[in-house]
DNA sequence: GTCTATATGCGGATAGAC
DNA sequence: GTCTATCCGCATATAGAC
């Protein structure tokens, strides 16, 4: 935990946010947990909804900074040719699995608020913190587009939301969700492996063609 | 819009909740809008969190029971055989989409409380409703592991998961995501569509090789 | 069953002393 | 920068008249 109080706030809010979720928490909660000041909140931060976005963005920004490198330099290698689907996938999940491992125990409390976030914020707020990632979402559908050409924009579109949402999914429940069955590993490199081959499996899965028929009928 | 005071609470709370989530919505907010008594939800209710859990089975009992008639039936029909992947996809998936379809205007303000749910109530409220739902998960991962007896349970068990985290993330945000570009098609008939080939594409995907080796070695 | 009125507590935010 | 004390509104819930 860091020393500073403004440190410990966003240390604490980030734990309690993930836990309990933004509305359910209250200011006195992180401030008595934080072992500081109730007024300290709204100094440092102004107010609970710009504590949020400060959480968020402390994490989040240099992860989907990391996600836009990766495609840029997946593209620049391409030159110009469809960037290779399961490096695509690869590009934008492994940034947010690396801190699950880097971060030590602070990881999957803030993986389960990137979930949560996902769902539960109100769209206003939101959005505030989603600029940078719609960004994200356009450029990589797009990528996905041009390694499917296969594909229709409706297909393309709707399969980079299953990513994302098998994604979040996984950020909620899959560091907290018991399973007493043994046999299901539950270590981050396990569960990025597993999810990139869904996901690669799920946007490089052909449309059957009884489906494709239809269409054209 | 139901005449009587209960079943009017029921659809407004549904509305609120689905839009706004759980902890942000009054039971003022519900009364006001609903035009009934704020006293009305207690004494029909008992509670707000009763309310939510009343909401919630009114719509969800019906889909997990068609989820498990299906599951019951296609495993009667491949008498001990394991069942065809993409027939357990559909199994899992159609009774919701159905709704989406049945239930007109109603639909899609639900769907999103569903995808709320699985994000944004709390452990213990969840699990009062997810009781069903457990047993719904661990049925059908059971039968994708019978159906893809060359994956461990590691990767059965996480592709249900991650299943289940697109549709919930879907039905979260796809019945509201504004999209302007005019390719991208909304119906829930092509959702859906799209949602099992990306589905059967991610549970069937074979965990590549060089991973094999890598686990052995 | 439905209403009004109210009990009781917690919410976010701030003023002003130190 | 940090603290105490406090404002003020809204929350859930209930008592009791009708």
């Amino acid at each position: 935990m860091a020393t500073d109080t403004k440190e410990r706030i966003l240390d604490t809010a980030e734990g309690l946010f993930a836990e309990h979720g933004f509305p359910a928490t209250s200011m006195r909660d992180i401030t008595n947990a934080a072992g500081v000041n109730l007024a300290a909140i709204n100094y440092h931060f102004g107010s609970k909804e710009s504590l949020l976005i400060a959480v968020l963005q402390r994490r989040t920004l240099p992860i989907n900074t990391a996600r836009l490198s990766r495609l840029d330099a997946l593209e620049a290698a391409a030159a110009g040719r469809p960037v290779e689907t399961e490096l695509l996938v690869r590009a934008f999940l492994t940034p947010l699995f690396d801190t699950w491992g880097a971060w030590g125990d602070e990881a999957p409390k803030f993986l389960r608020l990137v979930g949560r976030v996902h769902a539960e914020v109100d769209q206003e707020l939101r959005a505030k913190f989603m600029e940078l990632f719609d960004t994200v979402f356009l450029r990589f559908r797009d990528a996905f587009q041009r390694s499917r050409p296969e594909l229709n924009a409706t297909e393309v579109h709707w399969r980079v939301g299953f990513l994302i949402g098998s994604m979040a999914y996984t950020m909620m429940w899959g560091a907290t969700v018991v399973t007493t069955d043994p046999r299901v590993r539950r270590e981050p490199e396990e569960v990025l492996e597993a999810l990139v081959h869904f996901a690669v499996g799920g946007m490089v899965a052909p449309v059957p063609q009884s489906e494709a028929a239809r269409r054209l009928g």
